[in-house]
DNA sequence: TCACTTAATGGACGCTGCGTCCATATTAAC
DNA sequence: GTTAATATGGACGCAGCGTCCATTAAGTGA
């Protein structure tokens, strides 16, 4: 968080070359896009991250921005679809993927942030919702495996096929099911919440698959 | 609606050619509670089969069965347990877990059937959207565990648990963790479609894990 | 500078679904 | 046969959806 939000519900920005003389007030009339867009997406973001997907409305995301409605749906096609975007800038979204060259520890580092986002942040809820929700929502959907699952995937994917090439990885298997059996196996925990997600699971998950099940 | 004459025979008339004798037109008063609760099974079932979770709603499972929303209410807390109610209705279930003394064999076969439900049959879809919709639906998902992730989690784990004890699988793994590199792999591709599922799939998801990824 | 174009707002609309509440009708239980 | 139980139809207020309009302000170019 700065300390010099640019676009605070307060007032102007004096730093503008142009003095605005009345920025509070707000009623009918143009406003700059990328304003109403911000408001959007920083009132959808507050709103998802703090009471979650259950009570997510347009109507309750337009009053809190201070937006009409007919703004929201010009620029998005469903609810689901704003609320990841919505989560998107309001989450710190880090897609580093480490490669130091041990695959097994790199595998393991990433599943403990994993295990740490969901513990110890509502990131992990919300996305769970997300994913609930795009069960029953075709953007949402279309849009979360454009800009969620995919790039992560993809990344997953690439670190493993260097370890292949590396030799430390058979050459036969294919990471995109690795990338289920260790990935998907979290997402199966905090999807259908039997049991915990742990660190020892993290462990567990990546121990299994390297030395395999056989004594 | 018009408004019908109390007597039977101008109720329900406009397509009375139906092969069905039983569904005569109701009216108020008591009925057997199985005959209410079957009915309201069935209508909730079909619906979810057919139409999914998307338009499944509770005055539309009332106004099917030709059932007041009452006496769902009576007896469902959310729409999303009778959703789970009537999935168990309509689909044949079948829990039977093979156990022929060759583990490795057995996941297969159980994956294979996987594989089988979701591409041939609608369970696969309705499950995932019953999965979803339990993100925001607590009474749905209690009962989900209860009636479905569990009993299935707790059969593979004993399956497992048996080949430990011959022999067959490393006595050190969890075998909790195995079913989520197994069938949470599967779930996560069916949740989250950047992937299809095949038989192929199933197999690896098999061959990773018991033969391991170090070459 | 000023007229013109663009677009966001408040407010309203009809619709669906929710969850609840009755009065009534009818069967089940005694 | 009488009584108690309960399912039904119908209505209620509420919330949210998705769309439409007239108003009003910001941006644009001459």
């Amino acid at each position: 968080m700065t300390t010099a939000p640019p676009s605070g519900t307060s007032g102007a920005d004096p730093q503008e070359s142009t003095p605005r003389p009345a920025p509070v007030r707000r009623g009918r009339g143009r406003r700059p896009a990328d304003e109403v867009r911000h408001d959007i997406l920083s009132a959808a973001g507050t709103l998802l991250l703090s009471e979650g997907m259950a009570t997510f409305t347009i109507e309750r995301v337009a009053a809190t921005a201070g937006v009409s409605k007919m703004s929201i749906y010009k620029w998005w096609p469903s609810k689901g679809a704003l609320a990841l975007d919505g989560y998107f800038a309001a989450v710190e979204n880090t897609l580093a993927f480490p490669d130091t060259g041990d695959i097994e520890a790199d595998l393991l580092t990433q599943l403990r942030a994993f295990v740490h986002l969901t513990a110890d942040t509502p990131a992990g809820r919300v996305v769970a919702e997300l994913i609930g929700q795009s069960q029953t929502d075709p953007d949402l959907a279309a849009a979360f495996r454009e800009h969620y699952s995919g790039p992560r995937r993809r990344l997953a994917v690439e670190v493993m096929q260097r370890a292949q090439l590396r030799g430390q990885l058979r050459p036969d298997v294919d990471p995109r099911i690795v990338v289920d059996q260790l990935w998907g196996a979290c997402y199966h925990r905090l999807l259908i919440p039997d049991e915990p997600i742990t660190e020892e699971f993290a462990a567990g998950l990546v121990a299994n698959l390297m030395r395999g099940l056989r004594p």
